[in-house]
DNA sequence: AATGAATGAGAGTTCATTCAT
DNA sequence: AATGAATGAACTCTCATTCAT
């Protein structure tokens, strides 16, 4: 999975010559995006508690000293992770629920599949989801509150559409609430294999479909 | 909420003789159990990663070195205090379920308030189950397998009685997993109010039991 | 008080001809200017310790590395400082005294009032007198030896002129050392209220003069 | 110099009984002045900056995490350095002052001669004195006090016995302040020779009782 | 069984200085 | 001459664990 997208705006010169300003801020830029996918790589392999920023900055092939140039503190960094990626997940169901058939219960297959081929491409994703909450706090926060917020714009949507089943605000939050924990816990349960990442079996997104068809969908 | 009797099986004298090696072991037993009192409670208050063998040595009035007299490690003591704790849970939801009106849904409307009750009760759990799978994977893994089990059984009790509407078991497999997922993600959306905890307004356990009803109990 | 005239003397150009190279050599001497003015405003601020390199050159309005274009290290820098300004104040004790009274008493009056005059117009010297013995000894060394020098000479002014109780040059220099102890401490135990400096009561003068007059001056 | 005498109260069994507990205690507490006196030797050679802790341990043959089972942080020894050696100074100078010749005079003499004898026992304490008043404020502060306060109460005594020329209370603040300061000062100008530090020579003590005597005892 | 002093690896962070641009 | 990213040694402090008592 790429990264780069989800990085803080580098202040790319718009002229096209290159010149020596431009180059040092490009070196610049590298070294950050370096050092975050340091980061991921290594929060995947030994967690966010072992993260330590010794480990980040050897990954990335730079001195420890220079972190501090990038960022403002390990935290800092930590909290920086998470809605990076999340940003690049729901640009990546989006598209698929972009490119998906018509009807309210096709998005919402395009949904749950996007989700699993996401992490089944980034497996190192699975422990910054299941940590990042304990240890990464902040980012976590604005991680979930992106995710829900994504998640209740596609139930806007389909209930003006009239695809609900139930039309009460309170229920509606609590379903979404719900869609949530599935695909994670989802996730969780069928995507591990002998410790290795892969695309759950068919029959999850077959049974939660089902499932939620029957309860929310018309 | 009482811990006592989640503690790991002592080796209790059963003769009743009050000789001296009965009140060496007893004592013995008591100061496991307040370590183990005392490591729940500094968890509740700092966390997993706060929870030092200091500090919980300092709360159970013993010192230091002490505690590795009774666990091998820190961590070894940290993944015993989430599986303690969640049969505390299995005993409170059964003993609910037993006395709910028996039908399906009465007894999964049961499941799902005690769930709710237990944690309001022990407001401290909420940072155990939120934290624990990070930082005691091995405890962790221990509760959820527990509770997965739990309902699972749950859920063939309700299938032999032909109270579902699936019967396929991969699906009811993948139900299972999101009722879990559901009164986790619910818990943590609901429960929490300015930082406190309480319990969840109403239509929570309303919303979720339609939903649960629509697509799983006939 | 001006900064300027303390500083080390320039390479300025004595011909009136704006040539390039004048004005190159001007700017030269203006960035160093700045970089000491800076210093000293930071070391007032911050202390000597606080006075890093980063924040001295921010102050500036340069970069970090253009430091090194203008001194040695940091110490180079901390250890002109102090020369500096006691230059200032050497000269403006001259001035005070110049313009005394033309007795022995009223030019020691002169002297001692016109030092702490000094210190409540700059206030931030105050650390710099205290600190400078420390982070900058080498500093302090040049300034404690101009301020003795310069007493020195006071004391062989009035000693000439017949103005002295005592004749013995060892007498006098232990005199010397004990008036320049004096009106450090005096100055740091008067000149403070509630952590900001103040010209002392008058009474310290009058007392200072009263104890120096029977013990030196005839 | 000894400075047990000088370190906080151990808690000494009363009993003579060397038990166990006493031993450990005292084991303890050679720890303790261990890392105290390799503290003040440590701040005598590099300073109180260049006292770090790993220099401090290594001096006392601790590990570097003993440290901080009896100190604070670094900050908390270094501001407990100098009260301590203020003590010393304090019954140090009081029993020459006691043994002295029961005149003002005499007593003053044995103040200054005391004092330059105890610096010149323990050379390391120059460093201290001059740098702890930026480096270890809250200690130099406490240091100070009990100088000036030491002082004030000799003042006090001369002053009932009617010792003294002055009577007014500010001009003796006055003057007490400028004793203080010169014994500093003088021995600052006078024990150094060489980066050796010696007695002074004869001539300061005579020249300060001279100019002392003139101006301030009758 | 209980103690708690000692350990030392490892953490995050700072900052004077260098040097390619 | 000016830049500022990169460096890495040094810093203070924490804490799980050991072991002599």
């Amino acid at each position: 999975m790429d990264i780069p997208d989800s990085l803080p705006a580098s202040n790319r010169d718009v002229d096209g010559g290159p010149s020596r300003r431009l180059k040092r801020a490009e070196k610049v830029e590298a070294t950050r995006a370096r050092l975050f996918e340091a980061a991921i790589a290594t929060v995947g392999e030994y967690g966010y508690a072992g993260a330590s920023v010794a480990r980040v900055t050897e990954h990335a092939g730079v001195a420890s000293g220079t972190f501090y140039n990038y960022f403002e503190s390990r935290q800092d960094l930590l909290d920086q992770l998470l809605p990076a990626i999340s940003r690049q997940l729901h640009l990546h169901v989006r598209e698929r629920v972009l490119t998906a058939e018509d009807s309210a219960t096709a998005r919402e297959r395009a949904r749950i599949s996007a989700f699993f081929e996401f992490l089944g491409d980034a497996p190192h994703l699975f422990k910054m989801l299941s940590e990042g909450r304990v240890q990464a706090p902040e980012g976590f926060h604005r991680h979930l509150q992106q995710q829900t917020e994504s998640y209740r714009r596609a139930m806007r949507y389909e209930l003006e559409r009239g695809n609900l089943r139930v039309t009460d605000p309170d229920e509606i939050e609590v379903a979404t609430q719900m869609l949530l924990a599935s695909r994670e816990y989802l996730s969780e349960r069928f995507c591990f294999v002998d410790g290795r990442v892969t695309r759950p079996p068919d029959f999850v997104v077959d049974a939660y479909m089902k499932f939620v068809s029957a309860a929310l969908f018309k």
